[in-house]
DNA sequence: GCTTGAGATTACAGTAACTAGAACCTTTAT
DNA sequence: ATAAAGGTTCTAGTTACTGTAATCTCAAGC
């Protein structure tokens, strides 16, 4: 199948597919005239690359995780390990984005928000203690 | 001051206060030998720049900031107005990370993680229900 | 006075993961 | 026959820097 219907399929945007074909992630077969041609394998790794990257999986990650999707013999000692590091790494985002917004909520409730030029959020920001 | 202390001053890298000056955020004077020259009021700016970064605010958000930030006749109402905004994409950022952290968190439980080929979160990734 | 090393300058390339656009080719429908 | 729709490749743009290289200037030691 083109590559407009695999990216319907798979839910990623046209250019998203070729741009997977470009880098190697998932390289469809070609047609006599240079269309790419998709099969239902390669659409179904292209939705397994949809999900992936939704959960915040690297490309650099994907690749790691499709080649374990592909390989039977593969240990799910493997993914979980993967995955486990990914998990640590959203716990610290997650933790630098709270504090980043409690402090943020902070300056905009200290702060009238009248025509007065008179700011806390400026002046958090300047450094002023 | 030469680019080295400023740096050291603000708190940013040298690489990244040069990086400023090409895009027009802080702009220095320059020296008789082509050496930026940054005064205190330069070094002031740029340690603003770094702690709106560090709240998360783009260098487009860090424009609008640094021009209040100069204009004494701004009314705080526009600040708040922008923090605002960037304080309602925090919560979406925040939201949606602690879903997938969720959706991660039970795969890796229900994952076993021996040597059997056997995985939870494959099988997910994979779109299986 | 000369050399050496530190620190300054610029410009180019690379990062992550695409997205937009242009120029051109193929297929399908009228 | 032709026009629209959809395919191809390539280049450049995005964000906010960072790394590297070639070159230049300055201060210190011999």
């Amino acid at each position: 199948m083109n590559v407009r219907d695999a990216a319907a399929r798979s839910g990623l945007p046209p250019k998203t597919v070729r741009y997977y074909d470009d880098i190697g992630l998932v390289v469809p077969d070609r047609r006599g005239n240079g269309y790419r041609d998709y099969d239902n394998r390669a659409v179904q790794k292209l939705a397994f690359l949809k999900r992936a990257r939704q959960l915040g999986f690297s490309i650099d990650d994907c690749r790691q995780l499709l080649s374990l999707y592909e390989d039977k013999e593969r240990a799910s000692a493997d993914v979980k390990a993967l995955a486990e590091t990914h998990l640590d790494e959203i716990d610290r985002r997650l933790e630098e984005l709270q504090h980043l917004r409690d402090t943020l909520k902070h300056l905009v409730h200290a702060c009238r928000g009248d025509e007065r030029p008179d700011c806390p959020i400026l002046a958090d920001l300047s450094g002023d203690k």
